[in-house]
DNA sequence: CAAGTGTCCATTGTTGACAATCTGCAATTT
DNA sequence: AAATTGCAGATTGTCAACAATGGACACTTG
């Protein structure tokens, strides 16, 4: 399956599609996910299903109960979802605020082609590309602070954040809103970039 | 510390007392976790010990490297500490604002009590003892929420902020903080708990 | 008939053996 | 001498077998 490794090992691959599935919902909230199952599917043993679903209940994504289980986790309640977002948009808005005189070209070159790749699936109408790249996008920018351990806080609460992701009539304005962030960052208006970030997280 | 802790699950068990190392300073940041010494020490497979690190890791006091294993994270940096200041107390002011009117004498009487252990550590000037109720304190108000998902976005943030409990010059200060929000709960007085709960987290 | 009890089966929990990988150091090469 | 390669030991990764747990359902019992 592997023409070149993308994922260094075993549980990463797995839980990488995984992932995919819950924020897809091919897999929804409640749904039970079977050790003996998902080992047979990917032909490998329990052990590295075990840990796949260790780092996806780090994410937020996979509940763990003792002797029962893991199952899909729930969306966050209607009145914890606007904590969600301000949660978010602290912690974006923070490291946007504190890398952007350090932002190099290399930088800007990754998010240019990540915003292209965000054109693409929204001119497709591809919801679930639009989801991957979203994350993409911001996931570049939360990891280019140097304090590596930020990316570990921020992903729990970007991840419930996704879960529910179907706020815009028109799915271009996903494009439109993030081609504004690189905008702004581009001709070196801070308080715009996150002005537009922060538009962005809703 | 109470007499008996009852734990369903031994990576519970085993994932409880590496806590306590942790926040107790005995085992320091960047200090390696090796799975056979663990297992040994505490006369298990390697198995369950993988899963109480799961735990652990998802709190944010251990990190994992593949192929490497584990260690002690690494304390947040100056920078970023005023965020995880931030986003703590935006969960607790939102949990505390969101529950206020449907506090129950049950509750009370649980924090009550907590709050006399927190003396109790404070006048013995045990450090540990104030960080294990301190955590308690917050913890029991945080799961009175109905959202029980709350705790698991909280969890790693108190987490961060508990690695380095050393802001006070005199002890005692930690039970009078604590008091004054019980005091206001008691009193019905919503404003003001907040105030003194948002005074107590920095 | 309702409440409790027992049994079975699906599923997770635990274990120890073996494989793969990393680290440090010595031997080799340039 | 500096850089590279090649072991050897320590450590984590994977596996399959067995144990323990929980849920469903039939069965007793009052």
């Amino acid at each position: 399956m592997t023409a070149f490794e993308i994922y260094r090992t075993l549980p990463e691959q797995i839980a990488a599609r995984l992932q995919r599935e819950v924020l897809s919902s091919k897999l929804k909230p409640g749904d039970p996910l079977r050790e003996t199952d998902l080992s047979e599917r990917f032909g490998v043993s329990r052990g590295p299903i075990r840990e796949a679903f260790r780092q996806l209940t780090q994410q937020g994504l996979l509940v763990l109960e003792p002797n029962k289980g893991v199952r899909v986790a729930q969306n966050p309640s209607v009145e914890v979802r606007p904590l969600v977002v301000q949660l978010r948009r602290k912690i974006e808005t923070f490291v946007l605020d504190s890398i952007f005189e350090r932002i190099t070209a290399d930088d800007l070159a990754v998010w240019d082609d990540i915003l292209a790749d965000i054109k693409a699936a929204c001119e497709s109408s591809d919801v679930d590309a639009l989801t991957e790249h979203d994350l993409r996008f911001h996931q570049a920018i939360i990891q280019s602070h140097d304090d590596k351990d930020l990316f570990t806080l921020w992903q729990p609460i970007m991840m419930r954040m996704l879960m529910h992701y179907n706020r815009l009539d028109d799915i271009m304005e996903s494009y439109r809103e993030h081609k504004r962030i690189l905008d702004a960052i581009h001709s070196g208006q801070k308080a715009e970039a996150i002005r537009a970030l922060e538009a962005n997280i809703q």
